[in-house]
DNA sequence: GATGAATGAGTGTTCATTCAT
DNA sequence: CATGAATGAACACTCATTCAT
């Protein structure tokens, strides 16, 4: 018998959700469609197929759907932003907020990647090139400006993203340093690496 | 029948070499113990055991043997340079060619934890803090001589490996930076984090 | 949304017409009813129900349905025709034109037997008899007429039987041979073997 | 505990006749791996795969050894016969025989073709004109030296050869016709086909 | 009567692991 | 020590069937 009041609106953001946890949790190769459709109230595994035609297809979603959320809110959060180096700080504080905030959807951005068949890759690839993008171009603005001075634009792009991004895998939220003090120092090193071109030549 | 020649001693640095490239291009999860037999040069499955107890057992050696092994060399490249300057930017060269010169290694190392037991993950975690110890008191030393100025030692610890680790997952030989400038480049830009603290008016 | 124009006196020919096809095309066990709703242009594999049991119940109802078909056009084509070799000619051209021409339709009829239940399987074994036993009717009455001659009536039924229900297995319409020439060929066979006893003990 | 005295020679012929009986009883599409390898003594289905490498692989495999069998019988059993007409009873005898007294085989290679994958479909079919065309020269050989008379080769081939196999749905071991008897009355059918342009005023 | 979703029992297949040889 | 076969517990995925809307 069908669980009543279950429907297309409200079981797929359930898939989604449990998705996400389990994706985090397990990876994509160790986790059950199984666990997956009892996480999301589903009795059998086989109803999960009316949302994604494959498992692989589910992970491509997922992913999907996370890099498109994250884009709209950079857009909307940073975008505005005026001054280069105001731009660089709200970038910081945005990106260390969703990512801290957010560990499972970032992990599994990252580390799923390779479960994802070579076509849909090349397209999360390019999707994901666009956040890039928007960093490099935050960067490239500032040392026109005169206010950043880099050896180079693209590794310190690179740099900066993984430096920042890596803040998932040791911080915690409520350990010894807040959110609000772990930004300002982001802020802070971020900021010294943009303008390390001018003080020496090490 | 038995291959002639097989043997212990040669056959276990086979299985090894076959397991770092297997479980670096597929993951542990996705990776076949037939296909890793058969890369080493076996004819079935079930000679492996003879090397390991089990498929995760197989990876914690791996791992325990990759983090051993960057850890002597550590000492030995690092360690015995004098002056706190020299040696952070020896740790920046030592780090990015081994991370960049094995790149399945250092993927493998970093992705593969989650498949390891809670008591080898333990385990294994408490080796890799050795590492990051060696990296803390590199700079904590330079902090106490007055040479570097921090805000946070851990923070700025954590931040940069993560960045020098990161640039195994864009960088690639060949490209259109050399090595050395890539390294040079690292180099001021960890100094310009390790001494943050002196210039800010952020 | 029912599409408009829906009624059951539409919908069960599509069904049956799609039905047939994909019996012919995949087998019984292969078709998927999914497919036979869509074919039939039905958007979902439920409403089927509507029109039989469950899958074997469409099955059998089809396969009646073929059968009491021929049966019918039997009588009326072969039935009225006068004297006992131009009723096996007659025979013989009704058989072929109806199984080169129904080509799905009687391989359905021959090889999906098998997937019926026990008690069905019995019920349509009876009603196919009445086809053979027509045929048997046909040769004993030109025995017992003198018109024909032949060492097994029974054995004749069937082996006539076989070799014209075997002609969809090998004739192709429009290949080098006309229906008409390929009618003339089998009467004049099949009556030379219903006067195979007067030529000689072989 | 793998059971003692398994070994793969007697294990193929074990699924092999197994596997015979089961795609004679319930078809290739209704028939269930693990049912196979139960019969065949195995404990679970996937032993199975260290002797073929799908389902469909299976049957093709079954369907070719069959047709092998048949063409070396058929050699050694028709060909080294002399004489037209005693070729033609030899050759009545030998299919009836065959296709009798190994209905399950017989019954797969005519209803089972469909299941195979269009490649080895066309392989299966062109290994089976060997054996149409043997008969056909059969008969193309008689009609030279005058034994024979037929209004074309080909369909006399093909409508002999649905008569001669078609026995075997009707004909059962122990009825009231003797295997002898079977096969004189269809050598008396064949032969009289083979000279039915000769008498005709059809 | 049609629809879309849910159900649940399979079904082929995979693969780590064991073990006799 | 290596080999090939057997084991068995999964696994993703399928599909007839049910049912609320």
């Amino acid at each position: 018998m069908r669980t009543v009041g279950s429907s297309r609106e409200s079981t797929w953001p359930a898939i989604r959700k449990a998705g996400i946890e389990l994706l985090y949790r397990h990876g994509f190769e160790a986790m059950k469609l199984r666990e997956l459709a009892k996480e999301a109230g589903l009795k059998g595994g086989g109803s999960l197929y009316n949302y994604f035609e494959s498992k692989e297809d589910f992970l491509f979603r997922i992913m999907c759907e996370i890099l498109d959320e994250i884009l709209v809110e950079l857009e909307e959060t940073v975008g505005r932003v005026q001054g280069d180096t105001a731009r660089v700080k709200a970038f910081v504080e945005f990106h260390i907020k969703w990512h801290t905030g957010r560990r499972a959807e970032t992990l599994i951005s990252h580390m799923e990647m390779r479960s994802l068949s070579p076509e849909r890759y090349r397209f999360y690839v390019g999707l994901r090139k666009r956040y890039e993008a928007f960093v490099m171009n935050l960067i490239a603005a500032g040392c026109k400006s005169g206010e950043f001075s880099v050896p180079d634009v693209h590794v310190l792009t690179q740099s900066t993203l993984s430096m920042l991004t890596g803040v998932c895998n040791w911080y915690h939220v409520g350990g010894r340093i807040s959110q609000k003090r772990l930004i300002e120092i982001h802020q802070q090193m971020v900021l010294a690496m943009l303008r390390s071109s001018e003080l020496n030549g090490c």
